[in-house]
DNA sequence: ATAATATATTTGGGATACCAAATATTTTTC
DNA sequence: GAAAAATATTTGGTATCCCAAATATATTAT
């Protein structure tokens, strides 16, 4: 085995997480190699690979799933993730949208041990600077319940939570327009047209695309 | 370019450093193929592309230089390996020799602003839990004016600033017979058929064997 | 100086992760 | 149900990093 397979497989299995926590529809070849940006002859040379491994499964109608195994080591991987962020921010002063690289990088540092000194050292955060929830090191999540915020209802007010994506240029957006957990969202219009929707935030009114409001997930205000 | 080549390319400049600050005769093929535990015909490839990068020199003498560039780049690794072995010690409660392939992991982060805000953090440390000096951004090593143990004098008790050697087996060793920077060594003896000596620690006398005392890198007491 | 030894280099090959393009197969649409 | 579109798979090929074994070139010892 080379040295960097590890890795490799890790950004499979992560990918393969995400996927399925972000859409309903089946996660096929296709939609992971888009996703990973990369040929799809990789990705079902890749996807052979880890079914020998256990790591995953490919359903017969060609669906990929992650196994418990596989899921387990994703589930992990994104807890270094995202205690790798908390400390990014909280120790070393990092914005919270600058982060998402770095953390990518740090995710693949091989101990068990170091995460949960980490994890220690920073007072067993239970959610990373986005608002997503950090798995405890046995796997388990606290769920978090949250709508995407274009499931929203006109009229009400609801409570920034957490993201579905976190790419800069995303996150970059969402300073810019002064959105970060735990910002309140009015929603003032929703436009069937195109899916977008008017809302209101600090006193200021914005037009928000469907994109992002699928993306935002929030709460209701109580 | 691979995404593990930079990666690949670092292991061999660090290798490199080591090897000259470490030796007196000049690093040739055999000698960095031995030490990195790897074929010479890899390390020769892999040196003809080093040379391509302007980052190793190759003398008529067939011996390998580093160049200024190539050494810039090692030294910038190795002030990384020793602030997150810093990280390691101080705030993750690691011992100090437990740290090493930890560190060895974390060097290869790529972030330059990552390290200084790390730097930062930890407050400008001067050396690393094995005593050795941290380069500054700029790439300057503060020198400690230090010899090996085994060229101490009868009689002379001498301050351990640090260690040529960060294998695991040896630290662990230092652990066992209680040495660490900062420890207090009187040579009692010194025996010119092995090298070996008879050295006083904390009012125990100790047998140490050449090899491991050429490790232990000290300063006469003053 | 020659044999023995050490070092350097070449040659041919392997594993991993990737891709583009061709070909199957399945699904959708009309 | 046939054509079009989407998806899946195969095939042939690349780059990187690695090795073992053969060969060439130095170096050392006698």
């Amino acid at each position: 085995m080379s040295h960097f397979t590890k890795q490799v497989e890790e950004n499979y299995l992560k990918a393969l997480f995400k996927l399925k926590s972000r859409e309903i529809k089946k996660v096929n070849n296709i939609a992971l190699a888009t996703y990973m940006e990369l040929n799809p002859a990789t990705v079902l040379e890749m996807m052979r690979k880890l079914a020998d491994k256990n790591l995953v499964q490919v359903l017969p109608d060609k669906s990929i799933q992650l196994t418990e195994t596989g899921e387990r080591k994703a589930i992990l991987i994104i807890r270094k993730h995202r205690l790798w962020e908390v400390f990014l921010v909280d120790k070393l002063k990092y914005k919270w949208n600058e982060v998402h690289d770095l953390a990518e990088q740090l995710e693949h540092i091989e101990s068990d041990d170091l995460v949960n000194r980490l994890e220690e050292f920073l007072k067993f955060p239970a959610f990373d600077p986005h608002g997503d929830p950090i798995p405890d090191k046995n796997g388990k999540i606290k769920l978090n319940a949250t709508i995407p915020l274009n499931l929203g209802k006109k009229g009400k007010t609801y409570t920034v939570k957490s993201f579905a994506e976190t790419e800069d240029a995303f996150l970059d957006y969402l300073t810019n327009i002064n959105i970060q957990p735990g910002t309140k969202i009015t929603v003032l219009d929703l436009y069937e047209y195109d899916g977008s929707s008017s809302v209101q935030i600090n006193n200021n009114k914005l037009h928000i695309s469907e994109k992002v409001a699928q993306n935002i997930l929030v709460q209701l205000k109580k």
